[in-house]
DNA sequence: ATTATCTATAGATCTATAGATAATGC
DNA sequence: ATTATCTATAGATCTATAGATAATGC
């Protein structure tokens, strides 16, 4: 019998020999991505699974050591996926030249684009982060990545900040924007909200909350 | 055999007839809630709940229809709560003389306080939406009640508001406080967070931020 | 008398494995 | 030769019910 090969005691997921194998890996996590959304975790079964993803009960089982290992192996490429992203996007050489109006748009602009194309996944992982409390924290962490990342690109510009303490307002601020960030990536915000903007509109006024706030220089 | 009488075709819930049965309710309700919170909705079964209040299988079963019919109940009653309190909090006549600044401190206030009281059974709740798509509507209604009735408030103020546009700008800026005071209940968010502050000093700056964007009136 | 509770269990999942079969690529 | 897949099923849940027993309150 051949030895089994795992990506990490976390993922628990076999290293694929053939191609065929990362292709049928992708669309059970695919598969079950699609039916957590639809059903929830606790509805959607390996069984379904298999089926959605057109292979059967046994392959899910050569491909992942159990249900939680296909689940985080769900979330392990997901918060892979965005951080890459996110290396690539606070890239300081990306942003010679620009202020702090800039950053802060080019955030914005980035996580709404981000979230959006990754919807669908990032709703699902948020339901198997809900059903796997160690998860939880590095869900969190991920976020926090972000945040420190972008206020570091902003203290590099504290000479535009004219508030009594650049540094706190711009982490209080950065807090605040990601929360608000967040609440506008959940689909189910549009039921909650009593203002509609599009995503232009939506960093424009976030813009003018960030001058008033910190008291940017003038343009 | 008696008629089964049922709160309604949401809660599915027995009416019960005797003392006792509203006080196993209660007790199979909170042991749901710390189950859930502890392992997830799905790790939760009949067997672990009715242990957890100390009575038997089949009684979680003679008062609730289904384990469904279970968690509704939990959602209903963490609701309900809620709906109560902010009845009683957006009463115009505990907001006699109140301005604009003063509204907004009150509801920071009142949102923080009341989550804090009730987050075990927010969280919880927030599990059993995950789980249950069908809910996740209800929920979202019920924060925009919330929102909406602080922007009625609001806008009986709005000469003190010298924004351009005061009513996109109070419902914008409503829509974005409804979301930083959501992630400030979530207990994750303090692994993201780069900023600490506590709920006084979070009160202030959500003013200056206030202040700033509606340009309200000098006190 | 009616309502609430318990015990015991049927029946329906669902997870995970064993063992046989098919496809891949050296 | 090795890796990936399928079929069939054991064994472990878990939900929900039936029927007997205990507690309540008119």
């Amino acid at each position: 019998m051949s030895q089994n090969r795992w990506i990490s005691d976390l993922h628990w997921r076999r290293q694929g020999q053939q191609t065929r194998s990362e292709r049928t890996q992708t669309a059970l996590l695919d598969a079950a991505e699609t039916l957590i959304l639809e059903k929830g975790t606790e509805a959607t079964s390996i069984a379904d699974i298999a089926s959605e993803a057109n292979c059967s009960v046994g392959t899910v089982y050569h491909h992942f050591k159990d249900k939680k290992a296909l689940y985080f192996a769900l979330f392990h490429r997901m918060t892979q996926a965005y951080s890459d992203l996110l290396r690539e996007g606070a890239d300081p050489a990306r942003w010679e030249g620009a202020n702090v109006r800039d950053l802060i748009r080019g955030y914005v602009e980035f996580t709404l684009r981000t979230t959006r194309e990754a919807a669908a996944a990032k709703a699902a992982v948020s339901l198997v982060v809900a059903d796997y409390p160690e998860l939880r924290k590095h869900f969190s962490e991920l976020q926090g990545a972000s945040r420190r990342t972008m206020l570091d690109l902003i203290m590099t510009r504290e000479s535009e900040i004219a508030h009594d303490d650049p540094s706190r307002a711009a982490a209080f601020f950065i807090d605040q924007l990601g929360a608000m960030l967040a609440a506008r990536a959940d689909p189910n915000q549009r039921f909650s909200a009593v203002s509609q903007t599009d995503d232009a509109a939506f960093a424009e006024q976030i813009l003018l909350l960030a001058e008033g706030f910190l008291k940017l220089s003038p343009e």
